[in-house]
DNA sequence: GAACAACGATGCTCTCCCGGTATCAACGTA
DNA sequence: TACGTTGATACCGGGAGAGCATCGTTGTTC
């Protein structure tokens, strides 16, 4: 097999077509290019120069040689620059799991970060629920994960991303929608409440269940729904008033009307960026770093 | 920049994951293959590899780089082989001038043999008068040209292709196409002659004058055309009879009949297959090589 | 037509890279 | 704790490749 110096060698003595001004460009003698070359024939078993005294010409083999010998060489030279590049985590491929909620907050940072200070670095997106995304994790089919708070194994780490408030969701035609300013919990005594999941939505269903407890109100549970956007389909239709996210808001529905909440002891929604602590893929550290300077 | 024969070792490391089993694979010892690892990675400038004593993982930089070493190197192999075929005639590049009344009768042959001797070999075809096939050969834009015999310069060279027989064309209402047999030459004394165009068909026209001026005929020339398929759209509604090369026979039309042609002395139609004496382009002569075993 | 200039090929020498052998160092296991 | 496994290191020898000097051929010029 030839070596890649033949190649360059090669080159560029089919660009000049005169070895002498060809060995000059390549910052050598004469002799061993006239030497190079020929051994790049022997090896490949094929004329590639028709070399008399006075004048150098390529051979149809040559000229078919030539082109695959630029490409070979331009390919090396982008592999060269494409591993430094995913060394330092400028480049390359980071699998994101996210919660359906979360694409409304943290989610969209992160992407704009990704793609503002690492251009080349591809971003892959899965939607999970919170426990996928761990056994995802742990299995290597992901590399980041946004998730609720939740118990992780000692081989994960974990940091909180976003922390917001619960925000109040009526239906427009409802009382508490005509009141001004924020509303108090106090108010929620006795209404119906779109409630989350306590399976598919654990997180949601246990921090409203002890925001409700340590404000000793008793609301009436009319459905269980696992998904934000489910409970605010069904808010919009007059079914129940719902505790959402503030980010939450950002899905428009018309008839519902989003109020601030006054809780006495304060409760927030929290969502956690977790991943693999033998995780050393440097685009991940990289992307890490930079949403450490954008997320508080 | 890196070397062919880091990269082949690097792709065994990575695929055994074992230092010692790949040099094994590799035909050598351990110790210059940890070497050529250790310094691909300083000439890239990144960690390919973590080798703990027990384990030896790819890092993310090095599975990246293992998916382009392997194109690299795939690439190589090919170029290696192709450059071989290019330069024995298997592959390769002809461009082939041709005159339209050669697409009748050698045309197909030459193409034939080159589809079942020279799979690889590509074969651009171009349609020229002979005039425009000899001045493209002399600029090197066509490798080998079917021509009407003519004369030409000392750096081409020139072997007749195939020689054939002159045959009446005749519309099918005409009396001698009623006629059973062979035509005499003779039989044409007065008839009105389709013929062919002194200057963009010289090579017919010269042909015809000789043949009627050594059998003392003397027909009457009602049209000049420089083209065989519009001299016989002209018999096909009746506007006189014609003389054509036997393989236009071939251009089927409804009322044109075709009969054998009998000559005090033998005229045929010939056409020449011309290249430069200098061209050594090998498919070029791997082409002529096996047409010779073709054609007669 | 002879001298010269230009250019690629060749012979020789030296150096440095690469491969092999022997051995070390670290880590896991019995 | 001793041993086995595995990658790293030290050292040595051979060969590939680079440079220098020179040759041989060919086209040019006076």
């Amino acid at each position: 097999m030839f070596t890649l110096t033949q190649l360059t060698s090669f080159v560029a003595v089919a660009e000049e077509l005169h070895f002498t001004r060809a060995a000059q460009r390549l910052r050598m003698t004469q002799p061993p290019l006239s030497r190079q070359i020929r051994q790049l024939e022997h090896d490949l078993g094929a004329q590639l120069l028709n070399r008399t005294n006075k004048s150098v010409q390529l051979t149809p083999a040559g000229r078919a040689f030539l082109a695959e010998a630029r490409t070979i060489l331009r390919h090396s030279e982008h592999a060269a620059l494409a591993v430094r590049q995913v060394s330092t985590g400028e480049a390359g491929s980071i699998t994101v799991g996210f919660t359906a909620a979360s694409a409304h907050s943290v989610l969209g940072t992160l992407l704009s970060t990704a793609r503002e200070t690492m251009p080349r670095a591809e971003i892959v997106l899965r939607e999970m629920v919170t426990r996928d995304q761990l056994a995802a994790l742990a299995n290597n089919s992901l590399d980041l994960a946004l998730v609720r708070p939740s118990a992780i194994g000692p081989d994960l780490v974990s940091t909180p991303a976003v922390k917001e408030q619960l925000v109040a969701a009526l239906p427009s035609t409802h009382e508490l929608a005509k009141r001004q300013g924020a509303l108090h919990i106090k108010e929620f005594e006795g209404q119906e409440l779109l409630m989350y999941s306590p399976v598919e939505a654990r997180y949601f269903h246990e921090l409203l269940i002890s925001v409700f407890r340590s404000a000793h109100v008793t609301p009436v549970y009319s459905q269980y729904l696992s998904q934000v956007h489910s409970i605010l389909a069904l808010v919009n239709v007059g079914l129940g008033v719902a505790l959402v996210p503030e980010t939450a808001a950002q899905l428009r529905h018309p008839e519902v009307v989003f109020k601030p909440l006054e809780l006495p002891t304060p409760a927030a929604v929290e969502l956690d960026l977790v991943w693999r602590r033998t995780n050393d893929d440097p685009a991940l550290h990289a992307l890490l770093h930079r949403l450490r300077e954008r997320i508080p």
